[in-house]
DNA sequence: CCTGGAGTTGTCCTA
DNA sequence: TTAGGACAACTCCAG
C-alpha cells in the first residue's frame, strides 16, 4: 500500500507535543485521529465529563490547524474502531495506554479484537514518566511507601520529550463524524457549566502557558507557598495531566531544568509528579485500590454509609459543615471544579474522622464534581488520610479545620472567597456557588451562616476513641 | 534470615 | 513565645 492508514484512537492523550503514539502513527503514514464515546465515557462524573466534552472541541480545533481532523464517533470501541478502519482503509490502530483495571480490560480485549481482524494494534506511554511494572523494590516487589519509591525513581533517566510532528498526513477523503453538540457532555452540569467555564483552562496551549509560567515566576517559592489556600502558588497542572493535554515529561524535564538553575522548590514539584506515578504504580499492582479498603481490617471499621448519616454526608457535599475551612473547600470544588491541595485533605479528614463517614462516599463526591479527577491519585488520597491505606496517616494525625486556617489562611482571604453568608459585601466568587448549586439544593446567599455540626475538639475525641479502639 | 532505621502534609500539652 | 515530646504500633525496605 502506498500510504498507510493508521487510527489514532485518542483518549487522555489530547496533545500534539511529546506524543508517542501520534508520532508512530505520523511515521507510519496517513492519520485518522479518533474520539470514541462508549459506556466509559458515559459513566464520568458530571464535572470530567463536561470538562472532557470542552478538551475534545479544543482539541479538534488543534488538530484542524495541523491539517488534520478529530473523527467522533459513538458506541464500543472495538467494534467503532472495526468499522471506521474499514471505512478508511486503515490498517493498524495506535493509542497510548491506560493503566486502570476497566480501561486494560477494554482494551486488551479491543486489541486481539483487531488483530483477529487483520488489523495491527499498538498501544503506547505517554502518560506517565515510568510504566507502574517497571519499578520494583530490591526484593523484586512493588512499592508500598512513598520514600523509598521516590529514592528508587528520582534518577532514573525521563524520555526527552517528542517534538509536535510537522504535519499530519489526511487520509484521501475523511469519514463521517458525530457532532460533539449531539454527545451532550454538559449536560449533567445544569447551570453550573456557565459558573464553571469562567474557571477553566482548556486545552493543550493552555497548558504549556501554564507550564511555563510556573517554571518562571511560581516554582521557586513552591516550597514555601504552596500550602495557603488562597494563593496562586501551585502548578494547576493536575487537569492538563488527567486529559493529557501536557505530558508529564515536559513537566519532568522543565522542572528538573529549573532544579538545576538552583529553584529551591523544584524538587518538591518533582516529588508532586511522582506521587502521581505512586498512585499509578498502587493501582497497578493493587487494583483493589479504588474501591476497597487496601488494608483489608478496615472493611471491618463503623465507616457510616451516606444512608446512616444522611445529615452529615449533605451538609458536608453542601459546604454547610458550619466550619469554614471545610466549607470553603467543598464550595472552591462545586465551582471551580478544583480544590486547593491542603484543603483537600482538611475536607477530607473532617468527613473521614470527624464525621466518621466512609471515604468512599467523599470519593464519589469528588468522582462528581472534580475536572481534575484522577482514579488513581484520588483513590490513593482518600485511603491515605482515612487511614485505610499504603503509607497511611496514623489515626491520631486529625486535621483541626481552625488551626490549618489560622496556619494556611492567616488572612481569610480563602474563607471570604468561598463563603458568603452574614457578609455584608460577599466576594463575587463567593455569590457564584449560588449560582451553580441546584434550585433544589434550597441555597441562598441571605440565609444564616450554618451553626457547626459537631464542635471540633468533640469530634476529634470521638473518632481517636474509635480509631484507637478498633479491634484489628 | 535478621536488623534497624524510617515513615508527605498534625495536634496538643508542657516546660 | 516557642521548642520538644507524646500520641502506637506496625510495616516497609535496604543492607
Amino acid at each position: 500500500m502506498a500510504n498507510p492508514v493508521t487510527l489514532l484512537w485518542l483518549r487522555r492523550d489530547l496533545r500534539l507535543c511529546d506524543h508517542p503514539a501520534l508520532c508512530a502513527a505520523v511515521a507510519r503514514g496517513a492519520v485518522v485521529p479518533v474520539y470514541i464515546y462508549d459506556a466509559q465515557v458515559d459513566g464520568l462524573g458530571a464535572a470530567s465529563k463536561w470538562r472532557l466534552g470542552r478538551g475534545i472541541e479544543c482539541h479538534a480545533h488543534a488538530l484542524e490547524a495541523a491539517g488534520s481532523r478529530l473523527i467522533l464517533r459513538r458506541g464500543p470501541a472495538a467494534l467503532v474502531l472495526q468499522e471506521l478502519a474499514a471505512e478508511v482503509g486503515a490498517t493498524a490502530v495506535y493509542w497510548s495506554r491506560a493503566y486502570d483495571p476497566a480501561s486494560q480490560s477494554r482494551d486488551s480485549h479491543v486489541k486481539s479484537d483487531l488483530r483477529n481482524a487483520g488489523i495491527a494494534a499498538k498501544s503506547f506511554g505517554g502518560h506517565l514518566l515510568f510504566e507502574p511494572w517497571t519499578i520494583n523494590t530490591q526484593q523484586g516487589g512493588y512499592y508500598k511507601v512513598y520514600s523509598p519509591f521516590w529514592r528508587a525513581v528520582k534518577d532514573l533517566p525521563v524520555e526527552t520529550p517528542l517534538d509536535k510532528p510537522d504535519h499530519i498526513h489526511a487520509p484521501s477523503s475523511w469519514p463521517q463524524s458525530d457532532a460533539l453538540g449531539d454527545w451532550d457532555m454538559g449536560a449533567a452540569m445544569q447551570r453550573g457549566a456557565a459558573v464553571m467555564a469562567q474557571h477553566a483552562r482548556i486545552g493543550e496551549a493552555a497548558a504549556q502557558t501554564r507550564l511555563h509560567t510556573f517554571v518562571a515566576q511560581k516554582v521557586s517559592a513552591y516550597k514555601e507557598r504552596r500550602d495557603f489556600a488562597a494563593e496562586d502558588a501551585t502548578s494547576m497542572l493536575s487537569e492538563p495531566l488527567t486529559y493529557g493535554e501536557i505530558s508529564p515529561h515536559q513537566c519532568w524535564h522543565a522542572a528538573r531544568q529549573a532544579a538545576q538553575s538552583g529553584a529551591a522548590g523544584a524538587e518538591h514539584f518533582l516529588k508532586e509528579l511522582v506521587w502521581r506515578e505512586f498512585a499509578y504504580h498502587l493501582m497497578h499492582h493493587t487494583p483493589h485500590i479504588l474501591e476497597k479498603n487496601w488494608r483489608a481490617g478496615w472493611e471491618r471499621f463503623g465507616w457510616r454509609s451516606a444512608e446512616e448519616a444522611p445529615e452529615e454526608v449533605q451538609r458536608w457535599t453542601q459546604g454547610r459543615t458550619g466550619v469554614e475551612f471545610v466549607d470553603a473547600a467543598m464550595r472552591q470544588m462545586y465551582v471551580t471544579g478544583k480544590m486547593h491541595n491542603r484543603a483537600r485533605m482538611i475536607a477530607a479528614s473532617y468527613l473521614t474522622k470527624h464525621l466518621l463517614v466512609d471515604w468512599r462516599v467523599g470519593q464519589a463526591w469528588f468522582e462528581d464534581c472534580l475536572s481534575d479527577w484522577d482514579i488513581a491519585s484520588n483513590a490513593m488520597g482518600w485511603q491515605w488520610v482515612a487511614g485505610s491505606g499504603p503509607d497511611a496517616a496514623p489515626y491520631f494525625r486529625v486535621f483541626n479545620p481552625d488551626t490549618q486556617a489560622a496556619k494556611f489562611d492567616r488572612d481569610g482571604r480563602y474563607r471570604d472567597t468561598w463563603i458568603a453568608e452574614g457578609r455584608a459585601q460577599a466576594s463575587k466568587t463567593a455569590l457564584s456557588y449560588f449560582d451553580a448549586v441546584p434550585k433544589s439544593w434550597g441555597l441562598s446567599p441571605d440565609d444564616r451562616y450554618p451553626d457547626p455540626l459537631l464542635s471540633l475538639a468533640e469530634g476529634r475525641a470521638r473518632a481517636l476513641e474509635i480509631y484507637k479502639n478498633r479491634d484489628f
